[in-house]
Parts: structure tokens; sequence; C-alpha cells
DNA sequence: ATTATCTATAGATCTATAGATAATGC
DNA sequence: ATTATCTATAGATCTATAGATAATGC
């Protein structure tokens, strides 16, 4: 209450070399920040316990107070961005009833696209990184995505056409899809933001992929909507952009 | 011609200290493919130049007198992974007319799908990664990368639906085509391989991301097996399997 | 007393160079 | 003589631990 910079400076510990900005957030938190913008950026591997300790302030060896080291950090982070998406499966799957089938895949696609695009530091990428697949610490979330991948598949198996259930396994379709989905993450890697109306255009491109027509496309996305937002059913429209040719 | 093992060792230089298999392949080739799968698998800020030289069979300093160390590796993998996708797209961008602009799209999709599938060891993997893009060799090969998704979002441009249109920018729907190409580098990573037929289902895949109809994206592909082998058009048919319904 | 930092450092890599050596080729 | 390896090693990291220190909280 002396100086001009006190800060959040009522905290216990010993000080920092360099003094802690009034960020509010718990040094856990810090560290979680630094280490996902440079583990994404620019590799798990190439990213040392210095480089994120640099980037929030602290010493290196100060890591380990709070974290097990790199893996710890890598650890929580893949827990952060596997965690909301399988939540999310898991509620569609048990709400979304069988009269519009198309929209269940729909609501999946968008939600799924609004967390990549909306999750801190593109964090989803993380998953598609080698040495992440590599490390210690994967093999524990691996099978959340694999749910996830055959959670596609399923949907998808649903509504596909003729044409292209007669060329791709539902497993190759849930591939298809997914990755149709993680389009998100390229543009995020190139430094632009996802807009709502882009995540529905991702979803309504799964439904192409499935070669479902563009009449039960636009019937989806309003189904979506009621159980997005139930009762309110009229300012969604103004968010599609597409209903005018 | 003594010996059991005289292999291919009619080599100057000193021998290696775990002989060399008859490979028949140069040094430089070990070194390179030894490399890429290292690189591919666990990430190339993750393997160690000792990692490399190990999976050959030589001493770690010996590398140094091929390549100018890792970033020395990793040039010459990127430079063979980019350099047949882009001379195919400038040859169909040149060759293909206008007459069925699907076409086009189609088969770039497939060449590039196909090349993608065979490349040894998925290099195509690497331009992803972020120790990659991050390293000081990546920038002689961006803007080839960047014209790749430029192409495909040209060819696209051209075949839109008017739903389609209303929704993506031509930049979209090139990372959106060249994502959906991508699918094969997930598959590989998968451990599976990628056939003739999936590559197939792919390049129509991104026809049914521009929203254009089945009828259509069966022409584009009888048109498309005219270009890739001309006067023979028979056998192309029952590489399909999705003629009959 | 508890908490969160610090300093110092040991031990394990990892990269890259210098110089020796064992083949072939002329 | 040329080529392709080898051995040895310096110097630069990088991780993780031990122990000290400077706050707050009781």
């Amino acid at each position: 209450m002396s100086t001009y910079a006190p800060a959040s400076a009522t905290r216990p510990g010993r000080p920092r070399v360099i003094p802690r900005a009034a960020s509010a957030a718990t040094p856990r938190d810090e560290i979680l920040h630094a280490a996902a913008e440079l583990f994404v950026n620019r590799g798990f591997a190439a990213t040392s316990t210095r480089d994120i300790a640099e980037k929030v302030g602290i010493r290196q060896a100060s890591l380990y107070y709070h974290f097990a080291g790199k893996p710890g950090i890598l650890a929580e982070l893949l827990e952060l961005s596997v965690r909301p998406s399988l939540e999310k499966v898991e509620r569609i799957e048990r709400e979304c009833p069988a009269e519009v089938p198309e929209a269940a895949l729909y609501l999946l696609a968008l939600i799924d696209a609004d967390t990549l695009a909306t999750v801190p530091h593109n964090i989803g990428r993380l998953y598609r990184m080698p040495d992440v697949r590599s490390s210690e610490v994967f093999g524990e979330f691996e099978p959340a995505l694999q749910e996830l991948t055959a959670a596609y598949g399923r949907l998808g198996a649903q509504v596909v056409s003729g044409p292209v259930a007669a060329t791709v396994t539902t497993d190759q379709l849930g591939g298809l899809l997914i990755q149709a989905v993680e389009v998100v993450i390229r543009i995020r890697s190139r430094g632009a933001t996802v807009t709502p109306a882009q995540a529905r255009a991702i979803a309504a491109t799964c439904l192409r992929i499935c070669g479902v027509p563009e009449v039960r496309i636009a019937r989806a996305s309003v189904t979506a909507d009621e159980h997005l937002y139930p009762g309110t059913m009229i300012r969604t429209i103004g968010d599609q952009a597409h209903t005018s040719k």
C-alpha cells in the first residue's frame, strides 16, 4: 500500500525476482498458460522448462514446486482440452432424439468446433503432435480420443446417403468428420480466430461429407438451435447469413 | 566374394563398426529414411542425432559427413515431400480444360491423396509439426505450401454450389479441402495404409464439401480417369465400387 | 509455521568439431 | 589420394534436487 506497485502482493511466499503482474491468476495457471502457448507454437519437446519459467517470470527451478516437470504440465493441459469435448458428446448422444438424426451430428460438430475455437492457446493441437503422442502421459488420454472419433462415426453413419455408405466405412467416416472439424485448429494456427458463423459452416460441411442434401442441412441447423437455446428461436436466424441464397 | 557376407562391401571408406546390410541404398538415403521415421513418429525436436545414427547403424559423429546436422536432414525431407505435390498442381491447372471444372479438383485431390499415401514414412506430416514450422529451414518451403492451399481454393471456388459459396470464402474452402485430403496422414499415423479406392473416396469427399451433386461427382471421376489413363477407359470402372447404387 | 520463491549445482544429455584410421581406386 | 567411417571430447544445454530465504498467517 505504500508504493506504486503493490499489485496482488498479499500472498505468502518469497517474492519473485521479477515481480508478478497483477494477473489475479494463480501461479499454477500462469505456468499452464505459458506452457500451453509454447508447446503449441514451438512444440512440446522443443520447449524447455527454462523457456516456460522465463515466460512466466520465475526461475526454472520454481516450476517444480507446482508441477512434476514438463510431463506433469502436459498432462494437465491434455486433461483440460479433452474433458469438455467428451462431456458434450455424452450429453448430445443422450439428449438428441432420433427424430432428426442429422441434428445430432450437426450439434456435435458445432459444439466441438466451438470448443476448439475458444479453448485457450489452441491446445486442441497437442493431440496431433508426435512428441506429445509418444510422451509418457499420453496413454491416459488416448481412449477418450478414440471414443470421440467413434462417436462421429456412429452419428455420421446414421445419416449417410447411398453413395457415401458405399465408399467409406463408419470408421473412415469418423476420421473424415473429425478432420473437418479440426480445420478450426488449422485456422487458429495461422493466427486467425474462428467465428460462430464459421463454426456453423463447418458443421454444415460435416453433413455434406455424409451426403446429406441441403434442405435437410438447413433443417438440422434449426433443430440444433432448438436444443441450444430452447424457447428463443428468433435471433439465431440472423446468425446464419446463408438463408439468403 | 570370399566369405559369406561381403554384401555391397565394394565401397571405399572405413567400414562401419556394425557392418551395413546389403541395402543397396547410399548412406545418405539410409540416413534420410531413418530420420524420416523418427521425425514423424517421435517428433523433430524429440529426435536426437544419436537416435538417427543408432537406427542407421553408424556413430553419431558420422552423420556430419553427409549432412549439416538435423536441420540439413530436415530440409532435404521437406524438399522431397513438397516438390511432387507442387509439380502436380502445376500440371493439372495447365492441362485440365474448363469443360468439366469438377474434374480438375477431383484430380488434384486424388493425386495429392495418392502422393501422401505413398510417400515414404508419412513425411507429409512434417509440415504440421510446430517444431518443424519454427525450425530455421522451414521458411524456404512455406510459400510452396501456401500455393498449394490457394490452388485448392481456386479449383474449389469454380465448382461451389450456392449454399456453400454463401457460407465460406475461397480461402476457407481451400483449408477445408486440403484438410480433407490430409485425412490420409491421419490414417497412416494410425498404422493403416490408404488404398486407391480410399483415395477416390477422399477426392469425392472434396466435391461433396463444395456442394457438388452426386451425378456430377460420378462424371468428374470418369473425366479424371481419361486424363490419368488416356485411351484405356474400361478397367477404371471396376475400381470404383460405388457405381452400383 | 506455512508458502512460494530463490540460488547453486550435479548429472545427463546433446551437438558439432578435430583428428585418426581403414577401406577402395589409381 | 579419396572416401567414409571411427574415437574422443569440448561446450552448451537441460532436468531435477538440495537447501536457503523472504514473504504471510496464526
